[in-house]
DNA sequence: TCCTGTTCTTGACATATATCAAGAACATTT
DNA sequence: AAATGTTCTTGATATATGTCAAGAACAGGA
């Protein structure tokens, strides 16, 4: 049930055993099936959540009642919302359950604790926050300024993955266009 | 010269008196003008910038020869590209400075010294990394699905000091539109 | 104060993409 | 295997925004 996270440290940082189970201790493990929400708009986000297998996503819902994806995670990424996390104000995000999932998830209280009492934590932490930067970088300068085709091109490249994985209407909605635009594109193109 | 980063420190992590003398001299001044570029596509970016006083901003290129302004960043914030910066690889972006500026400017050596030395300052880097993601995810979900009205509309509320600062043909290409649209947008409201 | 360059506005027109609609393909449940 | 729901495709039409063009407003330097 903690491989996953345990990876997921271990390729960034050494624990001893010891922090490994206080670290290990922390978290609570919840199940979740599709279409469960892990938050909805409006909600606190309380709990950071680790995925150890399964997928799920982050939107917004527009005054039209439109989706709109800001990202997707799966085993072995992390997902809340951090804003709502760190200030307690509401959320303005949905976070639903794409696959039937396995997660970790850990509370402020016990995410401050071990921030204290373990310096490797806090260094994981850092490093992952940083990469997390650095790819939603990547999708802002993915978003401006390129057609509907580029936009594509550019996802086949860097995240094949999610063609497989999700659902049309969903990926279109990430990419910022409409599942028809996608469709055509995607027909154009030979994936 | 260093009161600004010193006050950012401040806000987020305490430090000793050695301790913010040894991050103190880890920085080198660097001033620089409006219009020069501290960083260029295809290089690699090899200093985090500390903005004593001024403001930079970062933007792609794309291959019309269109500017695609990522971010700006004004007396206080940091500014660099993190993942030509960790990675070593060349970054895609251009980085200029958009009035006369103080800059504190960080190598990745001398960083490396001061997470492993200080905690406090792994802290301080993490909470702001952590803050930069929050603006970054902001600006995800107001690029999304929004009108160019619903653009200007949020710009105005979370960022109003953008409009006199930059020129507007910047801040249009920030928020994904044509200058024209942007000026024919602000006219409608009141701007 | 004039001159030069930049920034901003306004109009006319073009187009990429959204929207609406209907059915085909596919998956899941009974 | 039938039934139900979801996902995906394709066509016709509408529209928000881009592009091109020209001049007005403004700023900084000589």
């Amino acid at each position: 049930m903690y491989e996953r996270l345990k990876k997921s440290l271990e390729e960034h940082v050494s624990l001893t055993n010891d922090e490994w189970e206080l670290c290990k201790n922390s978290f609570r493990p919840k199940r979740m099936l599709k279409r469960q929400f892990l938050l909805q708009e409006g909600d606190i986000c309380r709990e950071l959540a680790f995925i150890e297998k399964g997928a799920l996503y982050s939107y917004t819902v527009d005054s039209s009642g439109n989706k709109h994806v800001i990202r997707f995670a799966f085993d072995g990424w992390w997902m809340a919302n951090l804003h709502s996390f760190f200030t307690g104000k509401p959320t303005r995000l949905n976070i639903e359950v794409l696959e039937d999932s396995e997660l970790l998830v850990l509370d402020r209280k016990n995410h401050d604790v071990l921030l204290e009492e373990i310096p490797a934590y806090e260094r994981y932490h850092r490093i992952i926050v940083q990469n997390a930067y650095v790819a939603l970088q990547l999708r802002v300068e993915n978003a401006l300024g390129l057609t509907a085709e580029e936009k594509y091109a550019r996802l086949i490249e860097q995240n094949p993955e999610f063609m497989n994985r999700v659902p049309l209407n969903l990926v279109a909605s990430y990419l910022g266009m409409s599942p028809e635009t996608l469709s055509r594109v995607r027909g154009n193109f030979g994936g």
